[in-house]
DNA sequence: GCAGAAGTGGAAGTTCCTCCTCCGTATCTG
DNA sequence: CAGATACGGAGGAGGAACTTCCACTTCTGC
């Protein structure tokens, strides 16, 4: 038996029958709508509804959930990357690194699936592929806006990390009143990241490690009860 | 049939065996622990397991899980104002507002169940009957720090509950890893509560009200997926 | 100590979800 | 138009968690 070919959507594959396609973009896009809205536990029933389709063509083009989300964010995550390098490229290495903050969270805000996919990388597959390219960037985006002299100098990459989230989950939490209510938690958040002037506070805690925070990503993606997109 | 008395635990009820009692206890002080740790939707087989009764037993004592979860946190939710009540005694109120948004925090990262409590506000029960009297002190509170006029002058009671929300959830995000990791953001947010200064930048956005806040609540507490602890 | 009231455990039934497969039917393409 | 390809949706599997029931055990007051 010659099963040879088994990549979802390359070219490799022989190419779909023209209805087939067109099922299949309609349930990308009604993935990417209800995931954006509902996170990526979203039931496959719901989505494979959305889409007007049977059940059957969801699970016959994407066997396994892991699949479907692979294929829809590719190109979101790369939109994310690319937002990174933008911010890369900016002049001014604190406007850049503001600027990255306020588009991270608002993609995040916009879009529930691509939190929690940030919030529990799995640790392999395309998507984790895609964030390996991620630290590095960052990393530049900080010590810049360190060496401009305004970002306070404990500031370090992962505390970047965790202040997109505190901002990506009250942009979350307020959705529903105001689409961008968050923004004003963006402007205390980012004051308070100014490097100190009188009444500074000492930070009371170390700053956390890359290692750690990737501990706390692999902890948690094997907890129960968390969004599930992948086996394991 | 006189079936008389109803309430769960009041003195006019006719007092419990003793070993019943105590068994009582026992429930109270594993559901405390379960909830603490893994929020108000802890399954009760569990919370009995951990009590060491069965569930029948837990059943009898509690018929609903918001008559376990009413007897569970009354007394927390009253040590959470209390300490509201101490922040307004203290003559600074910077001082008072900064410790209140610090305890604050600190108890909702120890206890995930208090912290959905405070999020899902459900609008009925003992329960809200106790936020009901957070408003005003809240309010006080945040009235003082602005007089000492290092409180940026736009920022509002709302501001307070959402930074603090903000904290409590990358307090619980980072607590597998470091139970006081989240007091380095405390100090940033901190930093960015004070007046504005050369740096400061001016909120893009309007302060949200506090009769937002609350259609906030309602929506969420009727969502499907939240941790529901009563009925409707 | 004993009778009866009070309390107990946990098996079993129920409901609710979501996953995933199967197969008779429909639709394309060369 | 024939055969390959694709479709839909019913329905079984499986897992949680909730809730009830009842034969059995443990207290308490006399």
């Amino acid at each position: 038996m010659p099963t040879e070919e088994r990549t979802t959507s390359r070219a490799a594959t022989r190419r779909l029958r023209r209805d087939a396609e067109a099922n299949r973009q309609q349930i990308l896009e009604a993935a990417g709508r209800l995931m954006a809205e509902r996170g990526l536990a979203t039931p496959l029933e719901d989505i494979a509804a959305a889409a007007g389709v049977g059940i059957a063509t969801l699970y016959r083009r994407f066997p396994s959930r892991e699949e479907l989300v692979e294929a829809l964010f590719e190109d979101r995550l790369a939109a994310y990357l690319a937002d990174l390098e933008t911010a890369a490229a900016m002049p001014d290495g604190w406007q850049a690194l503001t600027w990255y903050l306020r588009s991270a969270s608002a993609r995040q805000v916009a879009d529930r699936a691509l939190k929690e996919l940030l919030e529990h990388d799995p640790g392999h597959g395309t998507v984790s592929r895609l964030l390996e390219r991620l630290w590095p960037l960052a990393e530049t985006l900080v010590e810049r806006a360190r060496a401009t002299g305004r970002l306070r100098r404990d500031f370090t990459v992962v505390d970047l990390v965790f202040v997109q989230q505190m901002l990506a989950s009250i942009g979350t939490a307020t959705l529903p009143l105001n689409a961008t209510a968050w923004e004003r938690y963006l402007t205390i958040v980012v004051d308070g990241m100014v490097t100190s002037r009188r009444d500074a506070t000492p930070p009371g805690q170390p700053a956390l490690t890359v290692a750690q925070l990737e501990a706390l990503h692999a902890n948690r993606a094997s907890q129960p009860g968390q969004p599930r997109y992948c086996a394991r």
